[in-house]
DNA sequence: CTTCAGTTTTGGTATGACAAAAATGGTTTT
DNA sequence: AAAACCATTTTTGTCATACCAAAACTGAAG
């Protein structure tokens, strides 16, 4: 019964990892279920606990499962905000290196420049009602610094629900988490504020005027506008 | 020496994972180096080889270590290409679901919309000459169905050269990895070929005239008439 | 039916062991 | 002296066993 082939090309946890990756594929294991206790799969597999949480913990990063210390593991439902969240550390890595910053948040603009003319462009009225709600929101937290910020999000979170691509808010989300940081290093004054608000306002008076051209000009200012202020701060990222 | 406080909240793997990505971070560790022995960071660390190994294999999922079966883990050059390897797996998951592969399209569409723009505006002549190359290289191509399919990405890829922001090709090289299972599906004929070398030109010729709304839309379009192709196949991707 | 104490299971960790491959260092050969 | 070779020491991959504490389960009591 013991084996013990050990040092062979493979990874017993990684052919166990494709195993359990391989039943939650064809759907022997469903979203939500729990998985077998580890000593279950140690007998199934005639792999040692060792090899079982060393798998269990490669299927976690991997976003497959959700692992809470203590908890019988559960089969992630994988949605486009975890598979993101598994992301995230290297994200932050990623944000470290030269540019690193700046190179996110110019594919932020990209995908939003987009945004900005499809709404112009095929924003049902219902969509353009919650974007005016939003603005208003925006507009009344002028003077109230914190709640700026999250109204703020909240409007261009908006403007990703319009295609209805469940990647776009799910996107925005990472994108905000993870250049938060930066931003809230950022003075916040309520004139800023201001300038903000009336660049959120010209980019929603362009997509009800069915403007893409304007709206995205609006938008890419807009964004322009908000990367000067904080790539000031940046500047100080140095060793 | 033995510690032993099992069951508190914290996985003792996740804190030394923590501690190991900070001295990559700081610079402690370096690319290329390393890591010290798994029985050395358990003395460091007074933890288990247990928890060593189990933060290792996370810290490989993670992209921060290489850990060739039976070697030293050495510390990750992280680049963009790496990062987005580390996704691969759980995009190949999202990529299962509903309408996931038309999602991860549109993204493109949207990415790359955006691009055709760029180089309307601002390539170089240096670039226009490289996608003058890709262009003819397409063209000879036309007859030789996979070769085509090598320098169709290969015009697509220039365009991502142009903003000069390394996220875009590592993300273009990322989204073709990931799109090619259902793209080799599909029948490429020469007629196809030609259809598709016609619209790159079209694209190259926008960016050539400088207009980029022009650009813009033969991009789409291209893009529009590939997926059309392509959403045919993917019907049979029912369970 | 709910509540709560008692029991069993399970996850988190430690320790020790061993085979096989890798790293090391010295030695011989070219 | 550089290259090839071999013996020794590390080191990794894996297994087995053990223990604690928290979770899950069970059944009696209210």
């Amino acid at each position: 019964m013991n084996e013990q082939s050990t040092q062979l090309r493979f990874r017993a946890a990684d052919t166990l990892v494709s195993a359990i990756e391989e039943r939650i594929r064809n759907g022997d294991l469903r979203a939500g279920d729990p998985l077998p206790p580890e000593r279950e799969i140690v007998r199934d597999h005639g792999v040692s606990r060792t090899v079982v949480r060393e798998a269990l913990r490669i299927l976690a990063s991997k976003a497959l499962i959700t692992a809470r210390p203590g908890f019988r593991p559960v089969v992630a439902r994988l949605g486009y905000d975890a598979a993101l969240d598994a992301v995230g550390s290297v994200a932050a890595q990623l944000l470290e290196q030269p540019d690193g910053v700046r190179n996110l948040f110019d594919m932020r603009v990209r995908i939003e420049a987009s945004l900005a003319r499809d709404a112009a462009k095929s924003a049902t009225s219902e969509q353009i009602e919650e974007m005016e709600a939003a603005l208003e929101a925006n507009r009344a937290a002028i003077p109230d610094t914190k709640l700026f910020y999250e109204t703020d999000i909240a409007f261009h979170s908006v403007l990703h629900t319009v295609p209805g691509n469940p990647m776009l808010p799910a996107l925005h989300r990472a994108f905000t988490a993870w250049l938060e940081p930066n931003w809230t290093k950022m003075p916040r004054l309520p004139e800023r504020n201001e300038i903000n608000y009336q660049a959120h306002k010209a980019i929603f008076d362009a997509i009800l005027r069915r403007d893409p051209d304007k709206a995205e000009t609006a938008l890419r200012d807009h964004l322009a506008f908000a990367w000067n202020q904080v790539s000031e701060i940046i500047e100080g990222a140095h060793q």
